[in-house]
DNA sequence: CTAGCCTGTCATTAA
DNA sequence: ACTTAATGACAGGCT
């Protein structure tokens, strides 16, 4: 759809109302903030609601050398917002921080002491709305900015414990292979001192060795020829009949 | 001049 | 039904 942002003011609803304030009082504006001219015209294209500054004829002051001066906003002028001009222009007997901050009982209670036209009803409405959504878009954008940092605080964590937990694997590996090693060479250490009934060692191709449950160890025949002779190959255990050491 | 950030505003939606 | 908070989307101003 095509809306329109920023500076736009035309409020949806009620009826384009244009109000043009005073000149005088548009000259003071000029004078403090040079570039409401600017955004007098910029309201004008815009078809605004409240636009409230006659882009004077005369051009209104525009700063010849904007550049410098262009420090709108500065000085007291500064704390005046757009809506606080509008209130101005549109002679509204509340402030725009009453208008906005009210509860709305007080707010109506406020609003009926005066005879306003429905312009200045809808002006005030208006601002209040702006008022706090402002307010409103203010707390969202803080919130999503907490957001972002906390997720990236997350991912920081969870890197981190990702790193954490692969040092640990790769020291895990190494003691696995480490306790390995040590195993294969005690295994070949057994296994080379052992004799059968005529004193010859026996073949790690036709016997293993294995632990029992009560940790004793048992020297088991291989169940077929040529099976693996790697001691951490699992073989079922065959014979009790063997040579026990 | 362009890009990116900031802020105000509007439209919507949900409470 | 009305008010308001939250949020996405835009646009203008600034740096």
């Amino acid at each position: 759809m095509a809306r329109m942002g920023g500076s736009d003011d035309s409020p949806p609803a009620i009826g384009q109302i244009q109000v043009r304030e005073s000149f005088s009082f548009f000259n003071t504006f000029a004078k403090l903030v040079p570039e409401v001219s600017g955004s007098a015209v910029e309201h004008v294209q815009h078809n605004h609601t409240y636009h409230m500054s006659p882009e004077g004829p005369s051009g209104l002051s525009r700063p010849t050398s904007r550049d410098k001066q262009k420090n709108r906003r500065n000085e007291n002028e500064r704390s005046l917002t757009r809506d606080d001009k509008r209130a101005r222009s549109m002679s509204l007997p509340i402030t725009c921080e009453d208008i906005i901050n009210l509860p709305m009982d007080e707010f109506n209670e406020r609003i009926s002491k005066y005879d306003l036209t429905e312009a200045q009803l809808s002006l005030i409405r208006d601002i209040r709305r702006r008022g706090k959504n402002k307010v409103a878009a203010q707390n969202c954008r803080k919130r999503k900015l907490d957001q972002i940092i906390h997720l990236a605080e997350e991912v920081k964590t969870i890197q981190t414990r990702k790193n954490d937990l692969y040092k640990e694997y790769e020291y895990l590996n190494l003691e696995r292979n480490r306790i390995k090693n040590k195993f294969s060479l005690l295994y070949r250490h057994i296994f080379q001192s052992l004799r059968d009934p005529e004193g010859n060692p026996y073949s790690p191709h036709e016997y293993s060795l294995q632990q029992s449950a009560d940790g004793s160890i048992l020297l088991v025949p291989r169940s077929s020829p040529g099976h693996s002779v790697d001691p951490s190959s699992s073989n079922k255990p065959r014979g009790k009949d063997d040579a026990k050491q």
